[in-house]
DNA sequence: CTTTTATATTCCTTGACAGGTATATGCGTA
DNA sequence: TACGCATATACCTGTCAAGGAATATAAAAG
């Protein structure tokens, strides 16, 4: 497990994130939230800890856990590389189309081949 | 094999893609580049392909593989999430800074607990 | 100090995937 | 047609990581 994409790649680690990102919680409530039994809650958290992308805080039995950014920035460094290409990709983006942009009605440049 | 993350996760899937960045290129020269026996080299070519990764075209004997962005704009969305998050971090952009924009300057609330 | 609550750890089993080797397919060329 | 180059596929094997069940640790409550 060296690799940041590795422990990424795991779902239900990434929906342990994911539920981080509004504000940190006890193992307790992530357990419930995402209906996963408390050892493997516990066993990702402790990947996800080694791995940078969590820390935990001490409160009585309970241990909190909050997100860490640097584990994030790497493999937004790594995505980095890609994005001067995919963006000039314009039909793509359009096939995307999450954004509130477009209409700009140049010429439907398709150049598939 | 799912996910995009997954997908992601091999380092020879990774090194090929970084590869292809630069442009196209055949089997022959991704496995001459990447020192790395060619059926691994095919194998890999196929689950980036099925995950959509890269495409190919034919050219005589040779396929000449090549990026297609839709699922890395996936793994863009997905840290997109957390890119508030870290961006919270001062000294996290600091360390980063590649990014030209920004510096609205809003107040610097630091709400750790 | 016993019990309960919260979390971590250990052991075991199972499945998936990557690599290696061999072989198949497909195209060009003599 | 036969051969050679380029790529794909099949088969086998080892490894490793995730999940389940049980148990350990540790702190609070009674």
């Amino acid at each position: 497990m060296e690799s940041v994409f590795e422990i990424i790649a795991e779902p239900n680690r990434r929906a342990i994130l994911s539920l981080l990102v509004s504000s940190q919680q006890s193992v307790g409530e992530i357990e419930r939230q995402l209906r996963m039994p408390q050892p493997t809650v516990s066993k990702h958290l402790r990947v996800l800890r080694e791995a940078g992308f969590v820390e935990s805080t001490v409160d009585a039995q309970r241990r909190l856990y909050r997100l860490k950014p640097q584990p994030f920035q790497e493999v937004d460094a790594w995505l980095a590389q890609f994005r001067r290409f995919w963006s000039a990709h314009v039909d793509a983006l359009e096939r995307h189309l999450d954004r509130v942009q477009q209409s700009t009605a140049t010429k439907t440049k398709k150049k598939t081949k």
